[in-house]
DNA sequence: TTGAAAGCGCTAACAA
DNA sequence: TTGTTAGCGCTTTCAA
């Protein structure tokens, strides 16, 4: 039905190899030739079919990406900016998500079986040996984000200079008694985050007392990072612990929204009563008036859509791997305040 | 390199149509030659090629799905609907950002050619007709989310329901004085939003007046439904007005929450002071505590993507066009309070 | 029940 | 500079 390039190279009397040189801008066709070519394109209003092309090239211009679960505003900062990037060079976006984390696997499974990518980006998910393996046989590029493996492209953020700062701005306030409420520590940015914040109590003297990190359970899939994980949390603190630390450091900042809303039930103030900082600067940060560490997502997705390009045009092909870092910064609002008095901790 | 029928069909000592059959789950395979080829196939770990079946078949098992804009919390839900139930049928998902209204007609025409897509979602984009003869002419399978063209599938919400309700909550709470914010009325929602409003206002008995219409700028694309435009809005009445209502209807979550911080930096109080009602109840309503019109949008997602997935197996396909209507549902928090004595508007 | 062969619409190598 | 031809990996007649 639709026009295809034999009916253009009959329209144009030529043959449909100078059709399809046209079509990829080869040098070698004569100018007259080039215009009675395009002149057909116009008047047949002719298209090339991208999948034809795909096949015929070994190059679909498609790259997958894949992500764990839409909840979290981190990630859609993090898909504009691979999409922009990926758009800017023409090449469409194949978003999977991956509800449940057991099924990564098979879902990444379905895409390198589907061969209709060239490269994949992949976000915060754990990568098995064996998948690695598969990449390198199938000559698929893959690039990580917010996860990391030695044998494969990644960009990262440094979580641990991020959690060292906000702990470090709690200590600058006068906190001396500063809890920690973690991610599920098996993620990499968790246990890093949560790293972070000892190194800056130990670098100012502050000992680290274990009944002062609470892990954010799983009481839903990612990593911990939600909202539910973070009021648990607090609930449970505010059973069980005498002194309440008079500051917080929190792993995420959509965990930190749950534990200011079961602060809030408790009716005990921030920051009166007690500093929060959290992690991530998400949209939901602003509205909550939340000191935070930002993270450059949308710089991050387009870091990570760059690299995968500059392998996929082949101007990297060779290069190492590597893994780029961002660095953190922090955003004062309204969750924190000083305090006069070191109290012992 | 990759393993291919012909290897699968040598190794097994049958033709590739034979390999064909099985894969696609003939029953026309005698029992004896199907386990030959299956443990062939098994052995050689060979997997069919997506572009290749695709080129021969004259299906993608591809949607693309346009949304304006990533920012706003409302694509995402939408998405995650129209993702699952795609990837349920093993389709796959193309996401289109349209990052600039001007260039929605671009991007489409970009998808349009490529025609590697078997249909099309479209989310909040007003469609011109040139666009649906094309895709008739293509027979390329639309269905049209928040929007609506006679001649295409569409699910949509009763926006004027929703703002009914939300108008009439107010009416019932004892508010005669309800300004209202509104979104640029060149978008249908918007446009309905504001009827609704109106209606229950003369329902009610309740005149209405110009000045108390807001129509938020187009500070951003997003038909105006940005945090930006609904703070802008609330700065403006603020400077100009003399009785403020004592009640807002405001026609997304996002615009309220703008409004609530130029209130906020006013000191005036939600909802002592002012009452505020928003509309499509995303995360954020529940951070603000705000009173809100609930849309079912992974419900919307999940219909849209059925209704494709409809016509494109055919199933549905000589159905006539429908516009699917979904309503909403007011979810009340703490933004709204009861008055008193009805002040003579 | 099966195999052979003709496409699907294009690219790229090879000749001319 | 151009046309011809052989694939790309699969599906789908058409015969056998």
């Amino acid at each position: 039905m639709p026009v295809t390039i034999y009916e253009v190279a009959k329209h144009a009397n030529v043959g449909i190899g100078t059709v399809s040189r046209v079509l990829n801008g080869s040098t070698q066709v004569k100018d007259k030739t080039r215009q009675r070519v395009m002149e057909a394109i116009a008047e047949l209003d002719y298209r090339p079919h991208g999948f034809a092309r795909a096949l015929a090239r070994r190059k679909t211009r498609m790259v997958a990406v894949m992500i764990p679960h839409f909840n979290g505003y981190f990630f859609i900062d993090l898909i504009k900016g691979i999409q922009t990037t990926l758009c800017g060079e023409s090449y469409q976006m194949i978003l999977s998500n991956v509800d449940h984390p057991e099924k990564a696997d098979d879902y990444l499974q379905q895409l390198v079986e589907n061969r209709n990518v060239d490269g994949l980006i992949l976000c915060s998910l754990q990568i098995s040996d064996a998948f690695v393996q598969t990449f390198k046989k199938l000559k698929l590029n893959v690039v990580l984000v917010d996860s990391f493996h030695k044998a494969l492209d990644s960009i990262v953020v440094d979580n641990r200079h991020g959690a060292y700062q906000a702990t470090k701005y709690l200590i600058d306030l006068g906190h001396r008694h500063i809890g920690m409420i973690a991610g599920v520590l098996a993620s990499r940015p968790a246990q890093m985050r949560l790293e972070g914040y000892m190194e800056a109590l130990s670098d100012h003297q502050i000992p680290f007392h274990e009944e002062d990190l609470t892990i954010g359970d799983v009481v839903t899939c990612n990593d911990g990072f939600s909202k539910e994980s973070g009021y648990a949390a607090m609930k449970k603190i505010l059973a069980t612990k005498q002194p309440l630390p008079t500051a917080f450091f929190v792993s995420s900042d959509v965990q930190a929204a749950g534990v200011m809303m079961a602060l809030k039930e408790a009716e005990i103030n921030v920051p009166a009563d007690v500093s929060i900082v959290g992690f991530d600067d998400v949209e939901i940060a602003e509205y909550l008036g939340l000191t935070t560490v930002r993270q450059p997502i949308t710089e991050i997705g387009k870091a990570a859509a760059q690299r995968l390009l500059g392998r996929l045009s082949g101007d990297d092909a060779d290069v190492a791997v590597q893994s780029e870092s961002y660095r953190t910064e922090l955003v004062i609002r309204e969750s924190c305040r000083r305090i006069s008095s070191a109290e012992p901790s």
